[in-house]
DNA sequence: ACAAAAGTGTTCGATATACACCCATGT
DNA sequence: ACATGGGTGTATATCGAACACTTTTGT
């Protein structure tokens, strides 16, 4: 049997978040002109889904909690000239992460919009995939609630959708389809917005028994 | 930078048809009691996707038009004990491919429907995953009518769609669906059926402008 | 009082689904 | 004549889309 060509293997990580009001991802300063996606070669002893977490986990600090397979990519980009494959994986994070864990170096690791940044190699590409992938999946999935802290108001899901997917929705028509899905429950308690003004907004989580990938029925989410 | 780890990259290729009222999955004999997918190392100068045509080419003998990346799965199955993953490809073939083109040695290639033979190492669970794909993919666009000839009956593509999603579609709203995709043309030809009995059937073919991956509007095929 | 955000129903059109009979051909 | 598969239309239910006003709070 003829010995087989050297291909590099590598995990990359798109980690998506809702902040300021757009869909950001997670990158890593590579120099002083590009931002790079984490990636990592998979050690021989850690599944890829592993290496994903570990990369994710060394660069950022941050343990995802809905991760999937995106694409492998067939890149000749490399510079060094050496044949690689980039399995993509692609997750989201509550927006509350931001906040609550500061990033420890912001001139090293931040988030940014789509083309807020250069990027190295295909990497803008992937990112672009990925954008691509999550509009798609909104629309037959629930997925946008995992971008969601633990409780939450029924506008913040209604403005993560919007941001995503790029256009506005119907207040009433939005939580008319959630109300029909049955995921979530109030908790009674009320939260008042930042700024003092308006009244309170009532406050959601999911119900225990309701966990991730829900499948929305008939069509799906306001598209 | 530390010596990368070996990964043995493969690329693997679910081809599948429908014939005698099934979904059929292309396979090579391995060995006395098993049977394996098509599947090579990409050369050094060769794409991915270039790899995966080379090796049904090179065992089957079939061009595949329509082919798509599945899954990259991380086997750990591996005899030899040296770390492999498995980039997953799936493709469709009209059906008339099997009848125009006798495949060689039936001994060695076949097509067969799915657990009609045992498969080697995760074989199985990727065949498995790709007519989950598949089905899926089959409510949201069009791509039931890549299996179909250059010229075919309305019952045909009804028929293709009741193996895949694995149910009894009606008549009439199927018809009335495809009508109202517009994408086929009737040919003015009629086909009289195989036995001779019954009215003879209008033959359709897809309009020229039109091509694969056709989004379907609203709700999609009868799911 | 007013500014700001939350909350709430109805109507209309489009699409999915269910359902039964006649037509053209070969034997 | 009959058996076999091809071909056709209508009625109902569900879902998506559009649309405006009242409520609660802070200033």
């Amino acid at each position: 049997m003829a010995k087989r060509q050297q291909i590099n293997v590598e995990v990359v990580a798109v980690v998506m978040t809702i902040s300021e009001g757009a869909l950001k991802t997670l990158l890593l300063r590579h120099n002083d002109q590009r931002w790079a996606l984490p990636g990592t070669a998979p050690r021989h002893d850690e599944s890829l889904r592993s290496a994903v977490d570990r990369t994710i986990r060394e660069h950022a600090g941050i343990e995802v909690e809905y991760l999937e397979q995106l694409y492998t990519f067939d890149s000749q980009h490399n510079s060094g000239g050496n044949r690689e494959v980039q399995i993509v994986y692609y997750g989201l994070v509550p927006s509350v992460l931001l906040r609550s864990k500061e990033l420890e170096d912001r001139a090293k690791v931040n988030w940014f919009a789509e083309h807020e940044q250069k990027l190295v190699d295909n990497h803008s590409e992937i990112v672009h995939t990925a954008r691509l992938r999550l509009s798609g999946k909104l629309s037959y999935t629930a997925v946008g609630f995992e971008l969601l802290p633990d409780k939450f108001t029924l506008a913040e899901p209604q403005n993560l959708y919007e941001v995503i997917l790029g256009k506005e929705l119907d207040k009433r028509n939005f939580r008319k389809k959630v109300n029909a899905l049955g995921i979530l429950e109030a908790t009674g308690e009320e939260r008042i917005s930042r700024i003092g003004r308006g009244r309170p907004a009532s406050l959601y989580r999911f119900k225990p028994e309701v966990f991730h990938n829900i499948e929305t029925k008939g069509d799906i989410f306001p598209v």
